[in-house]
DNA sequence: TTGAAAGCGTTACCAC
DNA sequence: GTGGTAACGCTTTCAA
């Protein structure tokens, strides 16, 4: 039998609302007597039930992490890692918990959402690596519940976001690969209905034509397979590129592969780079060039504003914020001698 | 204000007691009021409160997911990705959600167990990691709360376990290292209280006694840096080993580092393998010899068990399940041509 | 300062 | 078949 306030209040001798009270740190209620109930809850080692409390409170202290991606390409991708144990160790110390979710196609988003939101399972939402017209927000809009955009536009000035300057980062990343000397940069970018591509191929773009090179972008699907795939055929192309610019760490390392298998020297030959300064950067011989987003910040600000909205304190703080990144240089674009990367 | 039972009993002229039969596909009811409270349902975008549906029921439709690690260490590891996201696709299609927490160090283990156990937060508890000898099995036990123990011993054979054979997954990658013919075999291992930790070791011992050569266990921390510490080290000695098997792929990673800082040609001059088999081995040049645990296999059991737990079907299935492995041979440990990775 | 009691939105039992 | 109603365990208002 599950030991409940009604239980702790008759073994102190009290009514159950002085135990709802001694918990929730009433200042009303004699010392002797909070004391007394202590001492039984203590012993009891009773909890408050958590469902219960929810629906009264109409509160659950569960935020809610909604990643789209297709089944299956989730596995070892650096970015979703990093995610999901930046935002669980973010909560630690909050009273909110986690609750992830992938959301692989169109119909499972549909019902992602009814599951998370209408049923009222979670008090907010982070959306990741949302489209850049998403039907979720519409909805989510009209409903006014807590939700936080992570990684994508601010094209409506209403919403809660926190994106990097991925522009910024497209333009950095293409002005290093230049200055090494490379002539022919090609970027490897994601679907092009990605706010994040769209805006990382701007800011590639910006810096080509600010040196009047020509741009080549390639698009394609996340993930080494992709990657490795696409590169293998641009390579092989008579005058190929002698740099390309990946949207992320994992695609690099397909380009990498793919430069391996055609036996292209990287970076004399090929010079390499990524994005989000992942772990794996480490791990390629000489060390992978790569831009970090600081991932870390992002999470971080986004799960305290969140918390700020769903609290109500929504005028308290920014609504939209926007992540300064910078430039890893390692091994595979630095033409000279290699960085050791230890 | 919020779409209710209530008010959608009104709308479609029949008791709240009615919709929720509905709902719950009771067969004693009307074909035409069934139709015709499903069209309200409908049209008022009406989902049952999962809070009010927990409180009564008991039951939350919730999993936690429960993982011991330090803080900040999580970053990167393969092993935590892949459990995650494996986790969170085994899941769909059940009617369990994932909720993830952490366990930092013992005081927070202790808080995540109030935090998802005594609040009844979660139906059942997936421990991941847990020491041998570990408080919280005791305490789930007497409290009889539904879990499953993934990746850990069967001592208590009351429990409800799956885990590798590590035993024979250390034994294997050993045997494979001495076949091509490395001599000094050393064992970089994770922290010695780990029953993986001896299990593997076990194996790596048994092999090498059955040709008599001797073991040589390096006890280092999880992470890249710990391992890349722990080689530097060894391998500076004289007489240092010409094989490592490391603990996992991302420490197998942090000897690769620690070899190409010395300037040791790896296979020739020492050989490598690790475990899990991650995406990670394929970035390696030449690709990195590995155990594969098969954690996919081993989530789908771990969650279809505890469902069955949770859902009173106990005697319905095994308690216990052996996950068989193998190897992947890989550039990194033959000392031949190299394999090809593509 | 304390207790009684009214909900929160469901489910499930019991009459009709 | 259907509707009334008593829980589920908690918070919070209202009286005392």
């Amino acid at each position: 039998m599950r030991v409940t306030q009604q239980l702790i209040a008759k073994l102190a001798g009290v009514s159950q609302a002085t135990v709802s009270r001694v918990l929730s740190n009433d200042a009303r209620v004699e010392p002797a007597i909070r004391e007394k109930v202590l001492e039984v809850i203590q012993q009891q080692n009773y909890s408050p039930d958590v469902r219960a409390r929810s629906l009264r409170q109409k509160r659950s202290h569960l935020i809610g992490l909604v990643l789209r991606r297709e089944s299956g390409s989730l596995h070892g991708d650096p970015f979703f890692a990093q995610l999901v144990s930046e935002t669980v160790e973010c909560l630690i110390g909050t009273n909110y918990q986690l609750c992830v979710d992938i959301a692989t196609d169109h119909e499972r988003q549909k019902h992602v959402y009814d599951e998370l939101l209408r049923t009222r399972r979670v008090d907010g939402l982070i959306l990741v690596e949302s489209e850049a017209y998403d039907e979720r927000i519409i909805r989510l809009q009209e409903d006014s519940f807590p939700f936080v955009v992570l990684g994508n536009a601010f094209e409506n000035s209403t919403l809660n976001v926190v994106d990097n300057d991925n522009v910024l980062a497209g333009r950095i990343a293409t002005q290093h690969l230049m200055d090494q000397g490379y002539s022919h940069i090609a970027m490897l970018a994601g679907p092009p209905n990605l706010t994040v591509t769209r805006d990382r191929v701007s800011g590639y773009m910006e810096a080509l034509s600010s040196r009047g090179m020509k741009p080549h972008v390639i698009y394609s699907d996340f993930g080494i397979e992709g990657a490795r795939t696409a590169a293998l055929e641009v390579l092989n192309q008579r005058n190929g590129p002698n740099a390309i610019l990946a949207m992320d760490d994992f695609m690099a390392a397909g380009v990498l592969q793919a430069a391996r298998h055609l036996e292209i020297r990287v970076p004399e030959q090929l010079g390499v780079a990524g994005f989000n300064n992942s772990p794996l950067c480490l791990l390629i011989e000489g060390g992978m060039t790569s831009v970090d987003l600081r991932i870390d910040t992002m999470v971080r600000w986004a799960i305290q504003r969140l918390i700020q909205v769903i609290e109500g304190d929504e005028e308290a703080g920014d609504r939209q914020k926007v992540m300064p990144c910078e430039l890893h240089v390692r091994g595979s674009s630095v033409r000279g001698k290699v960085a050791s990367i230890l």
